[in-house]
DNA sequence: TTAATATATGAACAGATATTCATACGAGGA
DNA sequence: TCCTCGTATGAATATCTGTTCATATATTAA
């Protein structure tokens, strides 16, 4: 163990340098994965997963929406600031009611993936 | 606020009724719900997303994988082990070296779908 | 204005989780 | 056999996160 540094991330040795160069060719930016594995937790959570299943059904208020997740009010209108943060979801306002909707094209074709992988073992 | 429950959930009235009855009927299961939010959350980490991407081009090997990401064989490995149980990576020994490679079909599909969301904004 | 209702939000807390450190295991090589 | 190297893993820790509670804001009705 004398030999390895105390931090042996800069350190450690590659079996295939060759394979590991060309992979790192085609691997994306770190901005890039950092947006990805953002996107990816945000799905990762069942309550935001259900709210946008149910959104991507139809339009829905805040109090709907606890009612069908069958959550209190203010669990669902925190996850959904942070829907509203990432642009998914857009929501107008009618009186004292906001009606919450999808605002992602992509959403619906995460799901299709997820749900194949999901569904078929 | 005399008349609310100490816990609203199930007290909370829908706005509309009809419509909450009706995303009722085509939402999924809580078991499909909990396995698709499962499965986004393992794709919603950083260290875990590049291992996939990365294993999404090559075959790789734990100290390969660590030179790569630049990150500790030790931290590497315990991911590696969260992709195994859920069976999104297999792995070969030759040796003492274990090789690694996807073992999923939909994460290429995924990875594109995610990618798309996140370049075209 | 006052009361009621729908929603938003900050603080606090409990539970989850990614990394590090130390160590164990297992396969060759000397 | 002893040593080295690649990998796996348990424990500890610091950080993150989802929910709850209390309260604020805003709109409508009385």
């Amino acid at each position: 163990m004398a030999s390895r540094n105390k931090k042996d991330i800069c350190e450690i040795l590659c079996i295939n340098q060759k394979k590991v160069n060309a992979v790192r060719k085609v691997m994306q930016t770190d901005g890039v994965i950092k947006k990805l594995a953002e996107t990816f937790k945000v799905l990762g959570d069942p309550t935001r997963t259900q709210i946008l299943y149910a959104l991507a059904q139809d339009e829905l208020c805040v109090c709907d929406l606890a009612c069908l997740l069958k959550k209190t009010q203010s669990a669902v209108s925190h996850q959904l600031r942070v829907l509203r943060n990432l642009d998914l979801v857009k929501y107008r306002k009618d009186g004292k009611i906001a009606y919450y909707s999808l605002n992602d094209i992509h959403i619906r074709n995460l799901f299709a993936e997820g749900l194949e992988h999901v569904k078929n073992p």
